[in-house]
DNA sequence: CTGTTAGCGCTTTCAG
DNA sequence: CTGAAAGCGCTAACAG
């Protein structure tokens, strides 16, 4: 008994033999070690709970790549929860604690102040990706500062007439980044001298479709923009195909730049912000491992590198625009 | 003690103020039950292991949705291991085993011999989904007749030179479905009295700008398709971006079907063979209840519906051609 | 309706 | 180096 749990941990304290026996024993029998008994005696389960909104949203699934990295190179295993719904959020957030999880990665969820509280309390230790908690470590991006950074790339190409497409805000659950990053390129303008139109600015439901509705929108209407700020690389997408089934061309008469550097951005050409999310999801990963391991005095906050990346979707603003 | 167990477990016989006695006590002391003792007791984990090779690629993450959303419907939790190499598929498949998990979900990877087995032997009830394996219940999809439907569509539109843009075989993790879907188009060629070209075939890494590589490459040569079968739609997005970059219409000169209607294919205007990969996670996972709650005597297959979709970026062959 | 008791299958002292 | 024994925290059967 003992010395089959010996063998199983690859302890040094086994004679060659009677681990070879133990082995053969083991295989004649088909016998498999019972996890919950194993994770009930050690106190531990060797897994993170890893809870994401929109599972199928290309930038989500990058940065759960990232996650899935360091969870599985650590010898864990990453369960995960997603969540579509606030119905479902709360009800997480309440069982969360109980699945017994080693610990958590909670992404792009706003964290309502009774469930952050109740998994201070009594839920494993906790780090949060792309959301914001004073009460938890955190890897967290810069909106205003990335959507500055888009503008401000725009602007140096001479451009003047700046839209913007993306998200309507997603009241229930509740995600600023869209917003936030508006609010950038409007201090953009502004650090400039120039006003922000609110005429150029079309949001929606997320998608590639809804933003080339959008773009389409837009680029129809009066005083149309020559460039324009997409709030992801996913809406950038669309506001392109809009603009060529208009028959703009991209970036000689419009220049569009998004926002991700989705894997797909590089192939596509596509200008935009590089925020490192497969980077930052393996970052909360060491970061929670660094909880774990108790080398972290308090919550801490790290904020994510944020990187232009010009290619060949932005270009000078048209002559005479 | 076992009044809070059956508090926890909701039983009917326990009094009202017992309950209310319990619950606030359980509060006081931020009491958070054990999960590894529960299922160690019941024997079960409510988890479900899913095993998917590149969790990245968009297919893969739409099936991985149409499991969550059954797995998180009935109570259990999903774990999810990414396999990108044969050694973490070799090692996985030999430690799944004692997981624990209520069952198991293996998506798009060949079996071995000596893991099938294992499984069978002492894993917990398996399913397979778009992968073949006599011994498990599974949930496959006729990669050759998608092929073919997709090239019949093209032939009826009067096509008679047709490329197909696919994978290299991924040695290592052994993907057929791209191969398969060339088979398919070859006999639909045949069908009708044409002969396959190869110089029309291009296979390369999986990836949109791969795939536009290859398409362009087929298309600057000699005796150029008048229509591309893709053997997905991210590599179909790829040949019609390098079709449009080299200046085709897509698809007044053009025309281009891709493979599994990705969620994107339809604000695109994509033609595609639908293979339900959304429908079938959740059908995989329905075969595993099935078999969990006993209803099932032997392994059995079921096969996804195929369904051709016609957008807009296919149409008559050009005049002339 | 509530408390007592016996394990679930493993790891970890502790003796030998 | 190996076996015996205790106990992780819960559930289920059994008395009361």
């Amino acid at each position: 008994m003992a010395t089959v749990s010996r063998v199983l941990n690859e302890s040094p304290n086994v004679s060659p033999e009677t681990r070879a026996n133990v082995l053969r024993v083991m295989a004649d029998f088909g016998f498999v070690p019972n996890a919950s008994a194993r994770n009930l005696v050690r106190g531990r389960t060797d897994t993170i709970g890893v809870v994401v909104p929109f599972l199928t949203r290309p930038g989500v699934v990058e940065r759960v790549r990232g996650i899935e990295a360091v969870v599985a190179a650590s010898g864990s295993s990453m369960v995960m929860y997603n969540v579509e719904s606030v119905e479902r959020r709360e009800s997480l957030l309440r069982v969360l604690p109980e699945q017994g999880h080693d610990g958590l990665v909670i992404v792009s969820l706003p964290m309502p102040h009774d469930a952050a509280q109740r998994l201070l309390e009594v839920g494993p230790p906790t780090v949060l990706l792309d959301a914001h908690h004073r009460s938890f470590s955190r890897v967290v991006s810069n909106d205003i500062h990335g959507g500055r950074l888009a503008a401000r790339h725009l602007l140096d190409l001479g451009h003047r007439r700046i839209g913007f497409v993306g998200d309507a805000p997603r009241l229930p659950l509740g995600f600023w980044s869209s917003r936030l990053r508006s609010i950038g390129v409007r201090l953009a303008l502004e650090e400039r001298g120039l006003a922000w139109d609110p005429a150029l600015v079309r949001v929606g439901e997320h998608g590639q479709g809804q933003a080339a509705e959008l773009a389409a929108d837009l680029l129809r209407g009066p005083g149309r923009p020559t460039a324009i700020v997409a709030a992801s690389d996913t809406q950038a997408i669309g506001v392109i195909s809009a603009a060529r089934t208009l028959g703009f061309d991209v970036p000689g008469e419009l220049s569009v730049i998004g926002y991700d550097d989705l894997e797909l951005a590089e192939p596509l050409g596509l200008s935009t912000v590089r925020q490192g999310l497969t980077e930052t999801g393996r970052q909360a990963v060491e970061l929670l491992h660094r909880i774990t391991t108790g080398g972290l005095a308090g919550p801490i906050r790290i904020e994510a590198a944020l990187e232009l990346v010009a290619r060949s979707t932005s270009g000078r603003v048209p002559a005479g625009a």
